[in-house]
DNA sequence: AAGTGGTCTAGACCACAAA
DNA sequence: TTGTGGTCTAGACCACTTG
């Protein structure tokens, strides 16, 4: 067995083989030498032509479906898929965590909680049925001592039962929950909106000034666990969102 | 050469022996049997005691590490990571492709276009020397015939040299450069502004209206393709991010 | 120096979907 | 039926990094 005998690959590359296919292939694609719908030569062919075992094919191509730029089917082979929507992935901290890590102090400070059956807003905004009980929550999370974000919180008390006997003064909701309480899903609407009075009182702002408002639902499995409602200042708070950049 | 004589494997699953792995690794760190900061048996030891090639254990450890549940260093081993921030996908779509779908009319106007050299902002925002030739591009999204969103737009014409061409009247630089140049790496910004006497001119709408505002930044690899910043009125738009439901 | 992950090979069998 | 991708093996060499 010669077996593995390729490691000429001291050369001036430093990188693998499969990435270099990898960029070859995808300049083809982008410089639209292989426009969209064109069907690649299959990974035999490839193995051929590029001298190389069949899998370091498979890797580079599966480097490019995973980038969406192909879509691979057996027996119908590997066609280049037409341009896409931008997808990003958006990493959304722990406020307390965040502001920590900038070098901050943190605070949450309780403004009002309350127990009650959901009301037809509670039971929209989170998702059950009028009159479910629900844990209501507002407070202002604060950096070193200036209010940073406000929060509404509804808490699914029949998916959180524990949360009832908790004051939450002092300690932040999503702190608490993610200590306790696992989610299996999420999804975040992000929008902005100008403050109206109370807003404005509580996070120490002009009214009509424009904040940034982040929705979170979470479920555990199919139960809703919570719906919160973030509020920041616009000049306090932008979100990055990064296209993962495949490296493999 | 017994070669490949694994294959028992039309027992029940039809799941492949790397995601079984795979699962069954990411099962002990979910459930916190090994803890973060816990380094892993090495690939070898994993083989040995699954009963599989090692490469075999290298895919379910690099999909497990693409999740960041894990780290993987040569020589220091695998270690399991610290829980990781909410990550969420969110798909920003092109403007007009996203208006059709719900159904609206959609056009594209032109309000101003200039090739000049990158002015010290212009470097900045697009990342490149001041001097380098751009094109900058201010429109309107209209959606039924009303103003939907202000896009300010820099291109880098020596990324996209054919764009200087290109009149940009009724077509959208969004879908015209979508069609032509991918991208490979792309960063959101998503912020909140209040509108001032220019966009809400030409946005018809009030001034200090809150307003989303998207800044994208596109590479095809190291090149910079363009920088768009996207203002959309708060009633109008806002954006859906939903956590990526682990599969593989 | 030694152990780890990273990559690669030359085969092989399988599952699937198109012809 | 047949060609394609999907997975797997048993080995090998390499590069990196830590002790």
């Amino acid at each position: 067995m010669s077996d593995a005998e390729p490691r000429k690959r001291t050369d001036t590359a430093a990188l693998p083989r499969y990435r270099e296919i990898c960029d070859a292939l995808r300049q083809r694609i982008v410089t639209g030498a292989w426009a969209p719908g064109y069907r690649l030569p299959s990974e035999h062919e490839l193995a051929r032509s590029f001298g190389c075992a069949r899998m370091t094919i498979s890797k580079a191509l599966g480097a490019l479906a995973e980038q969406r730029l192909i879509t691979r089917r057996r027996r119908a082979g590997t066609t280049v898929n037409a341009p896409r929507a931008q997808e990003s992935i958006l990493e959304i901290h722990d406020i307390e965590a965040e502001l920590v890590a900038a070098g901050s102090s943190y605070e949450y400070q309780c403004l009002d909680r309350e127990i009650r059956p959901a009301s037809e807003e509670d039971a929209a905004a989170l998702g059950v049925a009028a009159g479910t009980p629900v844990l209501r929550l507002t407070g202002v999370h604060r950096a070193d001592g200036r209010p940073h974000a406000l929060e509404e919180r509804l808490i699914n008390l029949q998916s959180v039962p524990e949360a009832s006997g908790e004051r939450f003064t002092g300690t932040s909701p999503g702190g608490w929950l993610l200590k306790r309480i696992p989610w299996t899903d999420a999804e975040h609407q992000i929008s902005a909106l100008n403050a109206d009075a109370a807003i404005a009182r509580r996070l120490d702002i002009p009214r009509r000034k424009a904040c940034l408002c982040i929705e979170r639902n979470t479920w555990l499995d199919a139960k809703r666990v919570t719906h919160v409602r973030l509020i920041y200042p616009c000049d306090q708070h932008r979100l990055i969102a990064r296209f993962r950049h495949k490296r493999a």
